[in-house]
DNA sequence: ACGCAAATTTGCGTGCGCGCAGATTTCTCT
DNA sequence: AGAGAAATCTGCGCGCACGCAAATTTGCGT
C-alpha cells in the first residue's frame, strides 16, 4: 500500500501538471503551483519527476513503455520478430493518441515540451529489450539492447519528422495535428532495421537447433 | 577573424575546464571559476556550453562527430558500408583514448560526467548521416538517418558497457581502464546492425542500376 | 577613416534541480 | 498493540541554466 500511495501522488502530479498547463498555458505554470495542487511539497515533486516539462508530457506518454513490451510479448510467436515489433509499436503509438488531442497540441507548440516528448522514447528502451531478448532466447543479451535501442532511435525519428510536418502543416493549413501519418512514418524508419531484426532471429533458430 | 575568437574562446573554456577538474576534482570547480579561467564572464560560458559537465567532456571527445562522418567518407567506395562504418568508429574511439588517459578516469568515476560522456554519442548522428546518404546516394533520406541513429545507439550502449566493467574491474583490480576491450565492445555492438546496413547498400545500388 | 549594422558579450533576475539532514509516515516483528 | 526499522516527505540552501535587454565588439560599405 506504499507503492499504492506513491503512484497515486505521481498520477496526481501528472494530471495537476496537465490541467494546469492547458488552463493558463505550459510557460505561466510554476512548479510550485503544480505540487500545491497535488497537494504535497515543493521539493517531493522533484523526487517524481526531473523537469517540470516530465509531468506535463507524463500525462499523454505514461506507461507506453510497459505497454510496448507487452504488445510485443503478446504477439504469437510465428510472427516474425520484426513484425511483432513494428506492429506492436505502431499499435501502442497510435492508439494513445486519441486521448490527449489538446495535450498533444500543446505539446507541438512549446519547443521545450517537444524535446521531452521526443526524449520518452528511451524509456521503451529497457522493456523492450527484455521483450526482444525474451523472444530470442538466452543468446549474447546485448543484441536485443542494441537492436531495442536501435528501434527507440527510430521511433525518435518517426516522431521528429511527424512533428516537424506536424509543425510545418500547421502554419500552412489550420491547428491540424496528422495524426493519421504517424503510422505511416513510424513504418518507414523500422523497415530499414527489419533486416537486423531478421537476422537476429535467424541466429537464435540456428543456435536454438545446435 | 570573428569565427576564430569564438573557437578560441571555445578552446579555452574546455582547457580550463579540463585543467580545473583535474586539478581540484570535479566537484570543487564552480563555472564562475572555468569562466574567470578563460577570461569570459560566466554568463558568456553558457553561451557556449549548457552544462558545466559538456565543457570537460568536450576536452576529450571534441569534434569526434567530424572526424567519424570524415573517416567513412575516406573508406573507398568498394569497402561495403557495413565495414566502412564499424572500421571509422573504431579507429576513431581507439584514437582519441591516448590523449586523455587521466581524464578518462575522471569521467569513469563521476556519474554526472559518466552521463555527459555517454550522452556525447548523439553528436555524431548528423555528420554519420550525412556521410551515409553520400555513400547510399539519393534514395529516401529517412533510411541513413536511422541507420546513423541506430549506429549512435549501439555506440551507446558500447560505452555504457565499457564503462561499466571498467568501474567494477577498477575497484577489484587497482585503477585500470581496460581500454584495450573498448573496440572488442564496439564490434559487438555494431554487429547486429550489419544486416541492416548491408540490406540499405543494396536497396540503393539496385535503386542506382534502374 | 568613419559610422552603421550585425553579432557577440555581459549583468541581472528568475525559476529550477538536487544534495542534505531532520521530521514524518509506513512497515515489520514480537 | 507497541517499539524499532525503513522508507518517504519536507524545509533549506546552493549552484546553475537561461531569457532579456543594454553594452561592447566586429565587419562592411563608402
Amino acid at each position: 500500500m506504499r507503492e499504492q500511495k506513491k503512484q497515486a501522488t505521481r498520477e496526481a502530479l501528472r494530471a495537476a501538471a496537465l490541467r494546469l498547463a492547458l488552463e493558463r498555458g505550459p510557460d505561466n505554470v510554476r512548479v510550485d503551483d503544480i505540487a500545491e495542487a497535488a497537494g504535497v511539497s515543493p521539493r517531493t515533486y522533484n523526487n517524481y519527476f526531473s523537469s517540470r516539462e516530465q509531468a506535463i508530457v507524463a500525462a499523454v506518454t505514461s506507461e507506453r513503455e510497459a505497454r510496448v513490451a507487452a504488445a510485443v510479448a503478446a504477439r504469437p510467436g510465428g510472427v516474425g520478430l520484426a513484425d511483432a515489433v513494428v506492429e506492436a509499436i505502431v499499435d501502442q503509438y497510435t492508439a494513445s493518441d486519441a486521448p490527449g488531442q489538446d495535450a498533444l497540441l500543446l505539446i507541438t507548440t512549446r519547443p521545450a515540451l517537444r524535446d521531452a516528448f521526443i526524449d520518452t522514447t528511451t524509456a521503451i528502451e529497457h522493456p523492450l529489450t527484455e521483450a526482444i531478448a525474451e523472444r530470442l532466447g538466452d543468446g549474447d543479451p546485448s543484441i536485443a539492447r542494441v537492436l531495442a535501442a536501435s528501434v527507440a532511435a527510430a521511433v525518435r525519428v518517426a516522431l521528429e519528422q511527424w512533428l516537424q510536418t506536424a509543425f510545418s502543416s500547421s502554419t500552412a493549413s489550420g491547428l491540424v495535428v496528422p495524426s493519421g501519418s504517424l503510422p505511416d512514418f513510424l513504418r518507414a524508419t523500422l523497415a530499414p532495421l527489419r533486416p537486423a531484426l531478421d537476422a537476429a532471429e535467424q541466429r537464435a533458430l540456428r543456435h536454438r537447433q545446435r
